[in-house]
DNA sequence: TTCAAATAACACCTAAAGGTATTATTAATG
DNA sequence: CATTAATAATACCTTTAGGTGTTATTTGAA
């Protein structure tokens, strides 16, 4: 299971900004600590700002702010800010009608996995992945990342 | 969790195979049957071919056969035959390092989902989902689909 | 021994994700 | 009211997955 880059991106972005929710961050800062192509950051972040999760300042002392309380905001709601879905509700082979049709001999199964991975993502909030552990961990490790 | 359009044509393709182990397909009648388009098929198969999982007869009464018993090959292996690893090693946030260093804060949560998606993937075979319920599905929906 | 029907190989095209560049707009502040 | 530091918008470039086209090779059989 891999996320889109974008979608790690997206997470990268709250789950830095859920450190302090109170606070505007520019996306310089971001930039210099989440390892993110500066102008593709840019980009994400107007995107993003068009969702629920965050708030945009413009002007000179300008950026990006939580929108909500980070307890509120699940990891599946901010992947689903980029625009994407990585849990969905297709057919193991790709048919397009699988589900309403007759059901493909995994599908069962295959229906399972998908809802766990939906409770996780679903269930997850910012608030609770945002301890010390994992921003340190991005503090920590910047400059061995590519 | 979706799985690349390679993997589910390979998936497909298998699945149908194993209606008959014994038997020689033709990308042609593949082709008729599985929705997937020509030459890339057949740039498929021959992938697949020089995998673990299929073997090729050339020349005129040529085809594809199944490898081996349906019963040993998991649907994990079709997906790795085609190059892919929809599961891997990653960290959920996309850092490179992230397993070896300190671990982010949805580091165990999201192993879990990985495990869960692996025991599925490794321990499904395709004898499991050959029935005759997928493969009347593929018969009965080919016209409706792209 | 030639033909036909199959796979094999190689090169190229297309669409989408990821990434870059430039210019416009906003708003605080000297 | 001009400057500056931030976001917004638009357009373009690059890489890769997916898809196509053409030619070569293999092999059974008339």
């Amino acid at each position: 299971m891999k996320l889109s880059k974008t979608a790690e991106y997206a997470l990268r972005i709250m789950n830095y900004m859920a450190i302090d929710e109170q606070k505007l961050y520019t996306t310089t800062e971001l930039f210099e600590n989440l390892n993110i192509p500066f102008r593709y950051l840019r980009k994400l972040m107007i995107k993003l700002s068009k969702s629920e999760i965050l708030t945009s300042v413009q002007g000179k002392h300008g950026g990006y702010r939580i929108a909500r309380k980070s307890l509120e905001i699940s990891l599946l709601e901010i992947i689903h800010a980029t625009g994407e879905d990585p849990v969905g509700n297709v057919c193991f082979f790709g048919f397009e009608k699988c589900a309403f049709v007759e059901k493909c001999a995994i599908h069962e199964k295959w229906t399972l996995v998908r809802d766990n991975i939906n409770q996780v993502l679903s269930k997850t909030t910012l608030a609770e992945i945002k301890g010390s552990e994992s921003t340190s961990f991005i503090k920590n490790n910047i400059s061995i990342l590519t």
